[in-house]
DNA sequence: CTGAAAGCGCTTACAG
DNA sequence: CTGAAAGCGCTTACAG
């Protein structure tokens, strides 16, 4: 810098002043620094502006993984928006894992962040508590909840499941299972599995410890799970799944095993994958814009900055997309196992004469959205 | 970090070897200085640190998109890497614009990255001047090249292809179209097309230009290309597709129409994403390791930094994966249409009695390695 | 509109 | 093993 100040022969007050505040300098001036700055390829040093403005322009955003369609595209719209604000983003993954969520917090504000945009409530207090006590504007995202001491900005996972619920209930099952990932350390699915319960005990549904399976959050699992709760002697007519990536185990099990989706069974998930609208039958689930999130998280932390506003919350809507694996049972009374012989675990027959069933993707009406936009890869 | 200082009665000097060369310091003080570090919650600063030390811990990454899961694996890898070595992960997306990639490689060198990782070698020369200008060690991921100017760690996209085009050839497909996302500013894409071309001239078959179809990387536009292809006079025996999403939108409207795939129509993909082995049929397809590529290059540049070894290229494997959607030509001479009425652009009547075909995800014996570390979502 | 100078929070020879 | 002090590359009152 005090080389570019020299060859432009000005002070470096005033080579900052250009780069900042350019309209406390005079034109010719500016134009001289600009061309010292250019021949010498000067970029400001960060260090050096961070310590002496004591703003970083660094955000920060810790996300469970990003082996995951979902918070990716919560990065990917968050990125955006502080790229056009002047904000270089550091990423941190916590694997869920709360300990090593706090070790991200204290490496990023040590970093000096500004701000910062964290996936759920899963950390230690510590990390909330060193954050109010820098006075970092922080904002949860992905849950919402009305009474959460964050701001945050997601949709309410208990409501979504509550809804879920009552449709399912609405149908006319009597009888329905769960496939869920691990509760531990996430409150989003502790508070989804309440959701359920809950609507399911208002239309007088009790969810039975046995019908409740948790486990990796994989197509295997959901597969797994199905074939275990279909070889009991009362066969739900339904099953709810935490998210989309068991429901699509789920579903190609049941296929396999030769039953009819959704008339012998529904089956809904969660997230609305790209793919899970494209695939036959396809799977009644719900939506959240995550991007939408990445950029109403992105937006209130720039604003946050430097002593801005503080972060709103803001809720958003879960949409549930109502397809093709879901209906009333087969049968007024629930066409569950226990009407015919009951105590065949075996009776896995095919009904259909595919050799092997399965999910298939369709060419059908689809919300076309996502390709409105060109997408290009790799 | 005077106030430490003052607390645990040392000098400046004393508080920072604690915390960078504890070896350096009695163990009595050592303990005073943390003890008195964690009375204050004070976190170093890192802008004083990397101003007074010349290093700034941080790495930066550039990629085109989040929103793909093998881009999305690689920053995986390397962010756990960083993560290790006590980097901090910067995050950029360039969205294939090269320009805006030079955007993001000064904003970064501004932050003071240490070393940096970027997808591919569509950068203008100046970003890579600036990079050797500042000495910042960096590296290409994703694509490799023997006789790249630049360190790369990935694969050989020409080669890759050249051996999806040889195994089709093998099969005894004469006729045989393709469906690529844009190859623009992207020398990955321009690559595959080269392998792509050089396999089939090798076995006598040329690509013509009215079989190449060239859009974006959507389903969408693979089952439009597909339905254009087989409408044409003389339909191929195979589609060679630039990736997954491509050949995923392919199947699904090939048997749409009613054909039967392999054995009317061979398809293949790249980039082995998580559902095509879980679909039927399964996709042929080609794997490569992008966590392992992300890994690698968190490694390499971690050794690099400050000045360490210089980054090494590595060229890893991609793995043809055979399963289900390719197979020999239906007759020895090929089953064009041109041997039928070869007029009919409408000869698209479903061959099956399936009212509506689609892929289908299968319970099937494939690679179980995804699922051996358990998933956890969202 | 411009400059001289202090200072941001650390690290690191240098001296002891 | 420890400390005094210079300095990393900027910004920002303050003065003119």
């Amino acid at each position: 810098m005090a080389e570019v100040a020299r060859l432009a022969q000005v002070s470096t007050a005033t080579v900052s002043r250009v780069f900042n505040e350019p309209a406390k300098v005079s034109d010719s001036i500016q134009q001289r620094v600009r061309e010292a700055a250019a021949a010498l390829h000067w970029i400001p040093n960060a260090a050096g502006r961070a310590l002496a403005s004591r703003r970083s322009h660094i955000a920060g955003a810790i996300i469970p993984t990003l082996d995951n369609e979902i918070f990716a595209r919560q990065i990917s719209g968050m990125q955006a928006v502080f790229a056009e604000n002047g904000f270089t983003l550091l990423l941190g993954c916590s694997n869920y894992d709360p300990a090593e969520g706090l070790n991200q917090v204290q490496a990023m504000l040590a970093q000096g962040i500004e701000v910062l945009a964290l996936v759920g409530e899963n950390y230690p207090p510590q990390a909330f508590d060193l954050l109010r006590q820098r006075g970092i504007p922080y904002v949860l995202t992905y849950g919402f909840r009305h009474d959460s001491p964050h701001p945050c900005i997601g949709f309410d996972n208990r409501a979504a499941f509550r809804q879920i619920a009552d449709y399912i209930v609405s149908l006319g099952h009597k009888r329905i299972a769960a496939i869920f990932q691990p509760v531990d350390a996430n409150d989003r699915v502790v508070a989804r599995l309440e959701g359920l319960r809950e609507g399911l005990a208002a239309g007088g549904v009790t969810l039975r410890a046995t019908d409740l399976h948790i486990g990796p959050s994989s197509m295997d699992f959901g597969a797994e799970s199905l074939r275990r709760i279909m070889a009991s002697k009362t066969r739900p007519t339904a099953i709810i799944c935490g998210n989309d990536n068991l429901a699509l185990g789920a579903i190609s099990a049941a296929l396999d095993l030769g039953f009819d989706i959704p008339n012998d069974l529904s089956i809904t998930g969660f997230d609305d994958l790209a793919i899970v609208s494209r695939i036959a039958p396809q799977l009644t689930t719900m939506r959240v814009d995550n991007l939408e999130i990445g950029r109403l998280a992105g937006q209130q932390l720039v604003q946050a900055a430097g002593g801005g506003v503080p972060v709103q919350s803001h809720e958003l809507r879960a949409d549930l997309r109502l397809r093709a694996t879901t209906s009333p049972p087969r049968s007024a009374a629930g066409a569950t196992a226990a009407a015919g012989d009951g105590n065949d675990a075996d009776d896995h027959k095919p009904r259909h004469q595919q050799p092997r069933a399965g999910i298939r993707t369709q060419r059908v009406e689809h919300d076309l959205q996502e390709d409105k936009k060109q997408r290009r890869a790799p």
